[in-house]
DNA sequence: CCTTGATCCTGTAGTTACTACAGGTTCTAT
DNA sequence: ATAGAACCTGTAGTAACTACAGGATCAAGG
């Protein structure tokens, strides 16, 4: 549904914002989107404010901020009295939990390595992964 | 509790393998640990294979193995039936998945500082890492 | 205008891997 | 004997969705 004023239902606005429809659901049951208005049988009809949002939160989304991040970016931007140095200090800190993830991963990573290395991956029921995993 | 016969209660368990101890019941609940033998009391009293089983499991977490591949890791050990073959490519699909969750965060630490660099941090209510999150 | 199939509505349950109670019992040490 | 730590059970909460069921509405073709 997508008429001459630009009105969207949910499945158009989460087709056009990349976000699966349920979630839209689920985003203004949580308070992240606002109530949409609503046609006369009482399906939601949303506008490009609404595409606007949401994309906003689907692009913060894909960038690792958690709901609760995009929510406090979301009442910055809502309050307009937001200050790039606010945007600039919260982004760091989400910045810093990316990369210790990438650690630790890393770290991981350099672990399974080692214990595959030294896994000839013979048949026989006796393995140096299971016995690394069990000491 | 941790009698002469090396009888362990949960909470020496969980200690002992680096667990907490409301763990050690969830995952007596989904079957991941078997229920132990208990005191007249009602106390669970565990002993070294618990330790042994337990510890396995914190290692392959810590791994970042799903509690279902810990689940098919700890089946083929209970069989006796498994091969090095098996272990070795349970390990490396997983280690694939590693990587990818890497490659992913990698992605957004370079957009992040990206956007990040583009923003010089001033007392603005106009940020351009705002503006690419709506972009 | 009528029908039909797609889409929408609501509320709820399931997912992962725990963690944290509440309200009561047992254990251990003094 | 008693105090207080640790245990018992069952349930609810966390994050961020996703997937129904059972019914209503919408848009398009005839």
């Amino acid at each position: 549904m997508t008429d001459l004023y630009g009105n969207l239902s949910r499945g158009s606005l989460a087709k056009k914002s990349g976000v699966n429809s349920e979630t839209v659901r689920y985003y203004e049951k949580i308070e992240l989107m606002p109530e949409p208005m609503r046609s006369e049988g009482g399906h939601r009809v949303y506008n490009e404010k609404h595409v606007r949002r949401l994309h906003f939160i689907r692009r913060s989304r894909e960038l690792g901020f958690s709901l609760k991040e995009v929510r406090g970016l979301l009442d910055l931007v809502d309050e307009e009295n937001f200050t790039c140095a606010d945007v600039l200090e919260r982004t760091s800190i989400h910045l810093k939990d990316v990369r210790k993830k990438i650690s630790d991963l890393k770290k991981m990573e350099r672990t399974l390595h080692k214990m595959m290395s030294e896994c000839d991956g013979a048949l026989r029921p006796q393995c140096p992964i299971i016995d690394a995993l069990f000491s």
